[in-house]
DNA sequence: ACTTATTTGTTCGTATGTATG
DNA sequence: ACATACATACGAACAAATAAG
């Protein structure tokens, strides 16, 4: 709104910060690595030294880099890629960006199928379902909490497995699943309410990102279904065409 | 916290609220359309209609739902399912939805490519660039916004086509590609500042989808690399494995 | 231990475009 | 039309911390 370059209509500061965001999302500035100066910024963008130093105060401020002074802007992002596609499996992903996957049961309890879900799983509604709901963690930092509904037919108590196993793939596992995969995935964002903020180790107010996704069997048989809620600043997807 | 049944750790209300919202979701419960009555929803959940009302009144404030007295509540969720896939145009989306889709271009201005951008787009850090920003919208109600670059050598003056077409498949046209496909999108979320929540129309704090992505031609070579703010509460992606 | 160069942090000043009343 | 306030942007200088030799 104020002063505009080029008549485009953004402030300077804010393009700046925008490719430095870009470059720490890509990869192109790595985890831990040095930024470069703030004068070789200005430099590269031919802006002033001041315009470089909002740009980068609003990213420290987000938690993406951290200043130091006397040595330089190092990215301190620890937002996870996650891919969504065909074989999605939390543990899988966590593990091969080189982060320790855990997991934790917060309840689990049996219940009439309501009809929406129902239909997901192509069960009748008023069947019995498994719920469970867990909190999963890389690192020990929370990256989502997800409510997990199973038909109870074919996979009574498996609440008590997973609270033993602490994974999906290893419950699912427990009843002679060994492969499985995604059928379908909706995602959208919204505001943690406050459970899920206080699980997640979110501030109130922070952004989730809500994802439903429909597992099958080898058959195509429906499993499972699920909503899950990803801490919005830990995590990137990638989608997969 | 509150009331809870069958020692699961959420509360009915929520529980019934949810199946709800997922009804709304995955089209279960249409646009406009009447949902069932509040006593027919407390006895297919087999809870009090207290608690059902409980449920619809957090759907209305979001703004999914909205109950009239005398004749019920209806579906007022104006969220519009958008694919990603490997043919991912905006205009298309929204038109197959029944829509009208529109754009509008908020600002266009020839930039030196920043090494990131230039890295996605293969060419050399420092090269002109068309930057373009736009406003785009769906019956009149703006879905996001988007910051869009592209080499200025082979599209020159491509910031006053847009202008003039209003679409990016079309300004593309103008250049001779009449085929392109999406070679990755990245995806996560986070609050709308300041300039997007005005544009978007969203009260401040509202979260907003933040999609980075890389087009090409038929030959596989870059020609647009984009970052789009959606209007998290208007759009559902759906992922296509 | 000392020097030197680099880098972030801070404080002046100056100028300009936008919004408000 | 004018004054005021505010955000943006640039320039210069210096302080303080760090790293390298």
């Amino acid at each position: 709104m104020t002063m505009l370059h080029e008549d485009t209509g953004v402030a300077l500061w804010r393009r700046v910060a925008d490719s430095l965001e870009r470059g720490i999302a890509d990869g192109h500035y790595r985890q831990g690595s040095k930024l470069p100066s703030e004068t070789e910024i200005a430099e590269l963008h031919g802006v002033n030294r001041h315009t470089v130093r909002r740009a980068i105060a609003t990213l420290a401020e987000r938690g993406l880099v951290r200043a130091e002074r006397g040595s330089g802007t190092f990215v301190d992002s620890k937002r996870l890629t996650y891919p969504l596609r065909s074989r999605t499996r939390f543990s899988e992903i966590v593990g091969a960006s080189g982060h320790e996957a855990s997991g934790q049961l917060i309840a689990t309890a049996t219940e009439a199928a309501m009809s929406e879900i129902a239909a997901h799983l192509k069960i009748k509604a008023g069947t019995s379902l498994v719920r469970i709901d867990a909190m999963r963690a890389a690192d020990g930092t929370p990256l989502c909490v997800s409510t997990n509904f199973l038909p109870a037919a074919r996979f009574s108590d498996a609440g008590l497995i997973y609270e033993r196993k602490r994974s999906m793939t290893k419950t699912l596992a427990h009843y002679g699943i060994r492969d499985y995969r995604r059928a379908w995935t909706r995602l959208t964002a919204t505001i943690a309410d406050a459970s899920d903020a206080l699980r997640l180790k979110l501030p109130v107010g922070s952004p989730v990102l809500v994802v439903d996704s429909l597992d099958v069997d080898t058959k195509g048989r429906p499993i499972l279904t699920a909503r899950t809620r990803f801490a919005a600043e830990r995590v990137q997807f990638t989608v997969e065409t």
